[in-house]
DNA sequence: GCAATTTAATCAGTATACCCCGTTTAATTG
DNA sequence: CAATTAAACGGGGTATACTGATTAAATTGC
């Protein structure tokens, strides 16, 4: 497959970095490896890690609307509704016209979708597992904080900021429904 | 902005984890907020980061095929071809085909294509350092060199295989030109 | 020298991940 | 209470990032 050679910038290039020495590219790569990963891990389920954190979220929000669920799950806004109705054609979702507000849907999980992402946590698991491997206990926890940290400054940025970070167990009461 | 609330797994989801537990939610959300950053940053240039890696790629090794650019920049086979020809149609590359190998399509930057790839390098710099703004020196080094160990290590996965990192200066005998 | 294999690209299809703009429904205001 | 503003969606459009199948050219084996 391929030996890897990672040039240093050519010398009539002019430029004075490679793609290794950028962060944007290093998180690109990350990105792919590690949906690679899940997908192989997760291919008895035919789950996307997307569509596993919308999963998740509606595991911990039951009923949403269509903006919580991508706060919840860090998603673009219209993503969700992609991804909503992708689980719903596969019985896994329902949605409803909001009651109160008939502006909103309302998504949950059903049966089905409540079995699968219950079932799915321990092939997520090891997914993780296997994209961190490479990392001793001790740089995988650094590695953890540090991209929290980063994730969490620059929450603001890209159209899904997750509803923060600030408090975990702190300010999260009861978690409002 | 909509403040974030980071849930605790729900009591009744069966859950043990959050999504910030989640290496892979961390890597998708940095990924999502250094696009979005790029994008802010070199909207002069109207260039996508995958595109800037494309031409970095190409500064380097000029005279690449699709598959040399693919291995080069980290991106899948397929989507070097869009890119490409995204690119060949903005006039930043021309592509013709291989003389010996007429399978190949050798792709080289045009004058204007080599001309942006240069300039762009400091709107690109000015990226890296608002993406990496919340951390400490030492935090930014740890980060990088966490992040490389980890793409290196699971370098195998995703279609997309760098060209390894093994030998920088080593066997890159005197960058062809 | 020619069939079998390998390799470089291409094509079709799916899923993210965004943007912009318009529509519907609520909430707010004059 | 009518008019405006705002919120939640929806549709259309672009760019990544893959999978899998196919085509065409080069290499290999015999």
């Amino acid at each position: 497959m391929a030996m890897p050679t990672r040039h240093k910038p050519a010398p009539g290039s002019g430029l004075t970095t490679t793609l290794w020495d950028r962060p944007g590219y290093l998180v690109r790569r990350l990105h792919q490896i590690h949906v690679a990963i899940f997908l192989e891990e997760c291919a008895a389920f035919n789950i996307t890690p997307v569509q596993y954190a919308v999963i998740t979220a509606l595991l911990n929000v039951p009923d949403a609307d269509q903006i919580t669920i991508a706060q919840e799950a860090g998603i673009d806004r219209t993503n969700v509704a992609d991804v909503l109705s992708r689980l719903e054609q596969r019985g896994l979702v329902i949605r409803k016209r909001g009651a109160a507000d008939r502006r909103m849907r309302i998504a949950s999980l059903t049966a089905e979708g409540t079995r699968i992402g219950r079932e799915m946590e321990q092939a997520s698991l090891r997914a993780q597992a296997r994209f961190m491997a490479p990392l001793s206990p001790e740089k995988h926890a650094r590695l953890m904080a540090l991209m929290t940290e980063l994730v969490e400054a620059n929450n603001e940025f890209s159209r899904a900021p997750a509803r923060a970070q600030t408090d975990i167990a702190a300010d999260a009461p009861a978690d409002p429904v």
